[in-house]
DNA sequence: TTTGACATCCAAATCGATTTGGAGAAGGGT
DNA sequence: ACCCTTCTCCAAATCGATTTGGATGTCAAA
């Protein structure tokens, strides 16, 4: 009856499926469209005919003429080259499901944070490549926001930024996390708990800290050590490294990020000390490998999927023309026992066999 | 002199900036296109209003009338949801920088292998989303090669596949890689390799295999077991312990990738073996965690790095008309050294302490 | 018979850039 | 003086869908 492909070979136009039905583009146009001023028969016809032949608008046109483009965009706060961090994939992935129900494509990017990274939306947003974005890992100050508000586009952002002026959000509540967690270490018996984090310029570096912070204080327990450095193994190896090398030791090490939590365990080994037994660790992310660390790291899982569910909702919500301030949600965490943290080896143990760390590079690193 | 911003508030148009000049969008058009009937004088006036003005053409409209999209996209074989392998990001992000120097958009969603797949191949082209793919993980008979070829859509694949038309594809040596391990562990005195791979349906997995045992043959060593599954720590962990028990144990076990290898060392552990010294294991990847296994895993790192700017470059010549089979490159990887291979502990070692294997899951995993 | 009110339908404008098919002017050759 | 190139430039068509602003027809009320 009606063929899938019109006569020049391409896809099936509007005006294709209009001549077959001898009726104008108008009216097939608004049929599809659930206009009223279409006769219910007529409409009906319509709506079997571009069924039959697997009829889809043109969504290049579409987009001129209403402006918008069925696609959202993501920006990876990270050298493109290497954005390599499994947690971005596992944020890109919790996304993935609802995007692709919703027929809407994902535009990823990335672009290192400073001046390069508001081109890089500035150029979404002005070349109308996208009709939404979604900000990954949020930054104390994030110049990103600021700029979005200020053009009034539609976001949420994955974590929450100092700002008084209200923007859509979903959040994991990290801070509670690290104060449980804090908690159970002391429930342990640990007194000295370390903390090795992200930069605190990095809001959720900035909230693990806090909540370490608040649960020692909370406990009547004496401020701990922090070393913070962008969260890869490497970093986490060095600053425990550091951590370890200092007059009193912690016994326990909560960690920002479970590649960070991977370095710190490997340090302890390095320094002939038993992970888990001498010095505890307890990681973030619970990303695949966290069982098959050597012991296999405690570590604390975020409801990423949810929390993936919940900014595409809301992105939806707010294309359609929601106000962004009636968005703001925090999601618990929650932690995964395993075997790298528990009881003190001893109160008292001599501080032996701790290797002398390399005396150049012992300063806390806040790299860019 | 030139706004950024026409009367509406909108980003600058093309007759905007004609009306301005005093010229008419046609001259503009062409002047910034480069066609030669445009007199050098007023060029130089378009361009450097152009510039001025920060003009950018919109995209949706250019791409309504050329029917190019400046938009590339990659479908993840895995599923929605969870496409969290590490490896994924990295090919991602190893295309990432060219991409974005070319101003091409990246579009990624994931779709499963099976029916569905070709469904979201359809749509990126029928709905002209994209100008060319980026086909990731090939497989033996791989319907999306088949398909994109009945369409005649640029396209370039990672990895081979076993078909007679030509295509354009840059794929790394890994049969070539891998025996060249089976030389090595072979040099260091091992006669009994076993291989933990993926499912001999990814083309990479038979790539592997193949160069496995090529090298025992060469070597003139007997063939040496095999199991595969989906390449997860958890398989390999699985697979390693079902090999571990077998009454022949391996001293040497390759592995198809970083994350089966991680699960290996974990299971040699488990069975009261020493990783590196009682059995060997390399792995494949060079995943940033592989440093900081226990211990640190010898493995090989292809150069995803060059193997993404050759995707892109062939994408770019193929989209502008380039013939696909003057396309076919093959890379080489290399080995990193570290410390979880090495030579047998002793060339008679009495398989003391071997757990049993569980009963119920010792058949060689095949999963989807 | 006339007048609304309502139900249906459609021609044309629109989104913004590219491209076709000339038009007009200037200069050269005969 | 006339014809032909060669240079420059531009009006209008085009891509395909959406949307504005009617046009037409029908039927009931006046």
């Amino acid at each position: 009856m009606f063929g899938t492909k019109n006569d020049r070979g391409t896809p099936l136009r509007l005006s294709d499926l209009a001549k077959a039905l001898n009726l104008s583009v108008t009216t097939v146009s608004r049929a599809l469209a659930g206009y009223p001023d279409v006769a219910p028969a007529t409409r009906a016809r319509v709506e079997k005919a571009a069924r039959r032949s697997g009829y889809k608008p043109n969504p290049v046109a579409r987009s001129l003429r209403t402006g918008r483009t069925g696609a959202v965009g993501v920006v990876l706060p990270t050298d493109p080259g290497r954005f390599d961090d499994p947690f971005f994939l596992q944020f890109l992935a919790a996304m993935g499901r609802k995007f692709a129900a919703a027929e809407i494509d994902l535009l990823v990017t990335a672009a290192r944070p400073g001046e390069e990274e508001i081109k890089v939306y500035r150029r979404l947003i002005d070349h109308r490549r996208v009709d939404g974005i979604v900000v990954a890992r949020t930054r104390r100050h994030d110049p990103r926001i600021e700029f979005l508000q200020s053009r009034g586009f539609p976001f949420v952002a994955h974590g929450r930024v100092e700002t008084r002026k209200p923007y859509a959000y979903v959040d994991v509540d990290g801070a509670a996390a690290f104060e449980a967690a804090t908690r159970r270490l002391a429930a342990f018996g640990h007194r000295n708990i370390a903390l090795v984090n992200a930069p605190d310029s990095y809001m959720f570096a900035h909230f693990r800290a806090e909540g370490w912070r608040r649960g020692l204080e909370r406990l009547g327990l004496p401020p701990g050590r922090m070393r913070a450095a962008e969260p890869t193994e490497e970093n986490g190896h060095r600053l425990t490294r550091e951590l370890l090398g200092a007059p009193d030791r912690p016994t326990a090490i909560l960690c920002a990020t479970d590649r960070l939590a991977v370095g710190a365990l490997h340090a302890i080994a390095a320094a002939k000390l038993r992970p888990g037994r001498d010095v505890s660790v307890i990681g973030y992310d619970d990303l695949p490998m966290a069982s098959y660390t050597d012991p296999p790291l405690t570590t604390i899982r975020q409801p990423l999927a949810e929390a993936g569910d919940r900014t595409v909702a809301i992105l939806i919500e707010l294309m359609a023309g929601a106000d962004p301030a009636a968005y703001a949600e925090l999601l618990e965490a929650r932690l995964v026992a395993r075997a790298s943290d528990g009881p003190p080896a001893s109160s008292v143990v001599a501080p032996t066999q701790i290797p002398k760390t390399g005396g150049t590079d012992n300063e806390a690193a806040e790299s860019r």
